[in-house]
DNA sequence: CTTACTGTAATAATAAACGTTACAGAATGA
DNA sequence: TCATTCTGTAACGTTTATTATTACAGTAAG
C-alpha cells in the first residue's frame, strides 16, 4: 500500500484535532516521522481535492476544510493511491496464449479487487479513525 | 501488489493447461517474461503448500497437484503475499497522541481490508482465470 | 557418465521510495 | 521597507526493495 495514503490519513487526523488553528508542515512531519517536504507534497494533493485549505506566509499552514464525518478512507485512497493495487506485470510472451492474455485478465481482476476494497474503506471516516485513536489510550 | 502473486497465478494457469506433462521453469519463465530462477523460487513456495509437484533431473519439471477448481486466488495470495497490503509506516512521534497510536489503528484497518479483499479473491479459481483467458481470444 | 533438470544461496544491477537542498513566492509584523 | 516564517515545487542524492544473474550442489534419465 502506498505510504502517501497513510500520510494523508495521519495528516488529516491531526488537522481534525486542531480545527481552529493552522498547523504547519513541520509540525505534521514531526508527528508522522517523515520529512516536511514530503508532507507538503501529500497535503498539496489533499488541497487540490478540497479536503484542506492552506495559507502561505507567517502564521500560515494547513487546516481541515470539510466535515470530518464526511471524509472517508476510500476518498483518500482514490486521491493518493488509486491504481496502486495493480501489480506491474512484466511484458510477457505474446506467442503464448497465457502470456498474451494474462495481463488483461489480471488487470480486470485487480480493478475489481480495488473497488471491493473501496466498499470496506468507505466505512472508515476520519471521525472513526479519531475514535479508534482515542480507544487506544 | 506483490508480483510473486501474479507469477504464481501465471505459473499455475500454465500448469493447469498442461495437466499430463511436466513443464520446466525455463518454459514458464519464457511465458511470463521473467528469469527462470525467480520462477523456481515462486514454484518452490507453491510446492511447499501442496499446489504443485516437482521432479528433478532429466525430463523433470513441475505439474499441477490439485483440482483446478479448488485453488483460488485467495489461497495464492496467502501463500505469496499475505501482509503486503500493510503499509510500512515510519516510526512516528510517541509524544503525540496521533503519532503514538496511528500505527496500531492503521494496522487493524489494513488487516480488515486484507480479509475483505480475501472474500473477493476467493471467487476466482484457476478455472475461472483460464476461462477469462480463453474469452480474451 | 553426460545431459537436463530442480533447489538455493550469493551477488550484481535496476528501479522505486524517500530524504535533502534550494529557491521562488506569499503573508505577517516590526 | 525588510526580515521572518510559512507554502509550493523542482532537482538531486541516498537508501531500500525488487529483480536478474551467476554459481553450484543434488537428482534422475538414458
Amino acid at each position: 500500500m502506498n505510504s502517501e495514503f497513510t500520510l494523508a490519513i495521519h495528516s488529516l487526523t491531526l488537522l481534525a484535532l486542531q480545527p481552529d488553528r493552522m498547523s504547519t508542515s513541520d509540525a505534521i512531519a514531526e508527528s508522522a516521522g517523515v520529512h516536511p517536504v514530503r508532507i507538503r507534497k501529500v497535503l498539496s494533493l489533499l488541497k487540490k481535492h478540497g479536503f484542506i485549505k492552506s495559507k502561505e506566509g507567517n502564521g500560515g499552514g494547513f487546516i481541515f476544510a470539510l466535515d470530518l464525518e464526511k471524509v472517508n478512507l476510500w476518498d483518500l485512497y482514490k486521491t493518493t493511491s488509486e491504481g496502486t493495487l495493480q501489480p506491474k506485470c512484466p511484458e510477457s510472451n505474446e506467442q503464448c496464449i497465457v502470456g498474451a492474455n494474462m495481463q488483461r485478465v489480471l488487470f480486470a481482476i485487480f480493478l475489481g479487487a480495488e473497488e471491493h476494497m473501496g466498499e470496506y474503506l468507505k466505512d472508515y471516516t476520519i471521525k472513526e479513525v479519531i475514535d479508534l485513536i482515542n480507544q487506544e489510550q
